[in-house]
DNA sequence: GCGAACATACGACATATGTAGTTTGAGCCC
DNA sequence: GGGCTCAAACTACATATGTCGTATGTTCGC
């Protein structure tokens, strides 16, 4: 136990999410203009679902200058495992490991990182378990 | 053109859909007793889920001597296919048939079936980038 | 033939999500 | 120093989903 039980987080969620484990601090505005342009998001839109984030704990809100950046208190890891296990188990069926390795070639996962999310999709799976029963 | 394009499957509609795929046709009580129990579903439930894969016309619904089985319309190819896509691209970012890989240890599906989930993701990825433009 | 049991067809309701708009305040250009 | 421009903070609203409950009709054992 300690590992924060994190919401789960949807499509629109998980597109800032990316956008900000990659960026590390942004602004609104910084986020919403790399947003792909094909989703047609108003700039609305994009600050809704970012206080949304927030509110879930998933990032946190820090003003400077007046101006709020947002910053992801849920780790990539974090935020893939639950996906990761969800897909492996539901829909895959097959053993989250190699789901997991997937990631292994995706070169926005840094080796740690890489490290963390087999870590946590395999905590996940003795919480499934628990052998408290 | 030609392949319909289904809805996309929610958790609990995909629950069913698995049951209906590997069971063929099914009465609501029938698919209900292959609920894991551990999700503690009320038979209404089972029902109204099923009655929405009716209205998205995912299920067809037969009624035998009064009694009504479900069938399935979409397959579980075409099921998985969206999944394994959206998962592919937007989750892990990797080439989606490196997904599609996954399940060929996966015994629940013939090599029918993951020739056919292969071949409508392949189809998928050539839709997304249309060359009608 | 009657009532217990089960099936069907609907209605309901809270929360989650996608997707904005509106109101108000601060900052900067001329 | 008056606006124009943006950011922040709220509010809004339709649809999707998870989860039932209820009113009715049908069946079968006794």
């Amino acid at each position: 136990m300690g590992s924060h039980r994190f919401p789960e987080l949807s499509r629109a969620e998980l597109e800032l999410m990316k956008i900000l484990w990659a960026g590390g601090r942004l602004s609104a505005r910084e986020v919403h203009e790399q947003i792909p342009a094909e989703l047609g998001w108003a700039i609305t839109t994009t600050r809704t679902v970012l206080d949304r984030l927030v509110a879930k704990g998933v990032l946190r809100r820090e003003s400077i200058h007046k101006i709020n950046v947002f910053i992801p208190v849920m780790t990539r890891p974090q935020g893939l495992a639950r996906l990761v296990r969800e897909f492996a188990t539901r829909v895959a069926e097959v053993e989250p490991a190699a789901v997991v390795a997937l990631f292994a070639r995706q070169s926005r996962l840094s080796p740690a990182e890489l490290e963390e999310l087999a870590k946590l999709v395999r905590e996940a799976s003795e919480e499934g378990s628990e052998g408290h029963a």
